[in-house]
DNA sequence: CTGAAAGCGCTAACAA
DNA sequence: TTGTTAGCGCTTTCAG
């Protein structure tokens, strides 16, 4: 009954014996080209199941020099945003019959640039990468090559590449005034990444999220005639236990709101104001970047800068699949605008009446059980 | 400056021409097998400098059989539990050379049988797969075809391969215990999976996750001398409307307490009691598998019974890789046990004296912010 | 140690 | 429509 386990699979050439065509008739019935009868390639079909044939995908990409597979380079799949983009990607691709090969880098460039590298050697036929750094290197002989590629979430000053990304910057903007208006003068950011603006000219988009969303503080307090202190910025933080004594300092150092740069940030700040015995927002108010379930179950629930990341995977995954199947005069991809989703993690600075907190816009509506799905409705005027 | 994009990409053979060696010693250079002497080997390896030199991958696994890749099939990498497996599974299966081909199945059987079939066909080294169902065919095939696999977080009867995931029973057991002596009869158990529990006889273990948890509920019970409702079994949930809903019924059912089987399910949960206004643990106690570093940031934070994923996941990659080397003689898998973490979202039953609440054991340490990693201390005896 | 030649399993020309 | 013959880029005999 148990079938010896291991025997030499069948080959397109067992296929046509058993068929009684040629080799290239096999071929062609099994892998649906050229031209074949209908008798021919019904005979071929029932000797393949017969023998319980299954095409050997390499030898085919072999010689077609298509792989059907993308690869995708994220910082960490463990970070709910890459998790969520994965999933978007995938659908995408898979819809084109594309796998994904996925790789982590730890967001660390070299494990990066090993990642592109094994996968150009698989001869992926396209690649999308979430880039750890603005070095372009190893990007910009993916495109030398000719491989398609697309960015995601983040930018590289430089790269005439497409990216799949937010800007979140109005809503950024949005979010400092009202800090601002409710009095605080200190708002501490807190990022994992580092803050490395070197595009290439002034007139560039800022492409790095740090670089943008610390602009886009500035800009806040600027067209308040303020001035946001840079000190208050915390990059470049790897762990938990850095995280948390970045807050630690901010908070001493008087911040009296804080700024998550993605929900993974968000959730050890939220941890470490508890155990500090800290209240948001009485003591502290927090905005946090990414949407997250829970942050609505919080108490109080969380004020969020929300991206709509399925989509922007999608996204990524579809025009990858346009660039590899070569099509042409696709529009530049165009960021999806971030949305703040007003909760209750913002409070007047206590014991300040810098400014009487004006009549802000109103929360949320009470409570939706459905994610807050698609297309997001920015403010910005 | 520019290079015209797209050149021939250089092979083995330019490389030998370019080094003046022969085709065969230019690839056994630069495949490092075979003997190659020094002299050789450094023109060979200068002369795949300078062309810009890459293997292709693809040609190598034709003749070697090996595709330096492993195939990941999960439900959905967007839950939180199958994130953190994959990265334990990437970390573990890079190690030894190998990348990762994902592939989602939304826990649909369908879509898992296309998967593997995929996976096969692009003849990965090995296949690690969180099976959807106990239907074993397609798995059946995977290992006639003499490529090894493994199981991730659920079993499949009858099926003897290794299985790398969490026995959760005895921390189930005692939770339920404890839920019990709270005076809660009417215990809920919410879960997207179906519970099919087919498994060949009697003896073996339940593989199926719902079957062993809801079997460890009824145990609890019956150690009590009571016995568990199943009318109050949720199973095969898809999508937020229903989970609330089965929320709604449970409630209205008079359940006091209810079961999250994971914690995209848990915050679903909690989210619509929130919305009815019931209160944690007050109203309703609550129970979620999978410890999310958000669980213990609520009010009150949520007891959770807590499997080590990470380790899950790195185990399972482990073992593929030891068993596609080959390797002899492994010790079967076992099981991580799970953890009961109490928090503060069990309470007594509301004006029922069914049982005066025992002294049950301390709450967790007031807050830590290194996550729980690591080794479980499940207090079985 | 080195080189020539023969494949891996399939597709792609080219005739017939 | 069919079959024959070459390859894809690499590894692997097998002589030398």
């Amino acid at each position: 009954m148990a079938k010896t386990a291991g025997q030499r699979e069948h080959t397109v050439a067992d296929v046509a014996r058993e068929a009684g065509v040629s080799k290239a008739q096999a071929a062609r019935a099994l892998g649906e080209y050229g031209a074949v009868s209908d008798a021919v390639r019904s005979r071929v079909v029932a000797a393949a199941e017969r023998l319980g044939y299954r095409p050997n995908q390499l030898a085919r990409s072999m010689n077609t020099g298509r792989s059907l597979s993308v690869g995708v380079v994220v910082g960490d799949i463990e970070n709910p945003y890459f998790a969520l983009a994965t999933r978007g990607i995938s659908d995408a691709v898979e819809e084109h019959g594309f796998t994904v090969v996925l790789s982590n880098t730890s967001e660390r460039l070299a494990a990066e640039r090993t990642a592109v590298e094994m996968l150009m050697d698989k001869r992926v036929d396209g690649l999308i990468v979430a880039p750890s750094t603005t070095e372009a290197g190893h990007l910009d002989s993916v495109l030398q090559a000719g491989r398609p590629l697309v960015l995601l979430d983040r930018g590289v000053p430089g790269l005439p590449v497409d990216l799949a990304g937010s800007d979140v910057s109005a809503a950024a903007v949005e979010a400092a005034e009202e800090l601002i208006a409710l009095g605080h003068r200190r708002i501490g950011y807190i990022t994992t990444s580092r803050n490395d603006d070197n595009r290439a000219s002034p007139q560039e988009p800022l492409s790095s999220p740090v670089a943008s969303r610390v602009a886009a503080l500035a800009q806040a307090f600027e067209l308040n005639g303020l001035r946001w202190d840079e000190s208050l910025l915390r990059d470049g933080l790897r762990g938990e236990a850095s995280i948390a004594s970045a807050v630690d300092d901010l908070v001493r150092d008087k911040a009296t709101a804080l700024i998550a740069s993605d929900s993974l940030i968000g959730q050890v700040v939220i941890a470490a104001l508890q155990q500090k015995g800290l209240r948001i927002p009485d003591d502290v108010s927090v905005l946090m970047y990414d949407d997250q379930p829970w942050a609505r179950l919080l108490n109080p629930p969380i004020t969020v800068i929300a991206q709509p990341t399925y989509d922007i995977g999608y996204t990524a995954g579809s025009r990858l699949a346009a660039l590899i199947q070569r099509r042409s005069g696709l529009p530049p991809l165009s960021p999806f605008p971030g949305r703040l989703i007003r909760r209750a993690s913002f409070g007047p600075v206590r014991s300040a009446h810098t400014g009487a907190p004006d009549a802000v816009e109103p929360l949320e509506p009470p409570m939706q059980l459905a994610t807050d799905a698609g297309n997001s409705t920015c403010t910005r005027d």
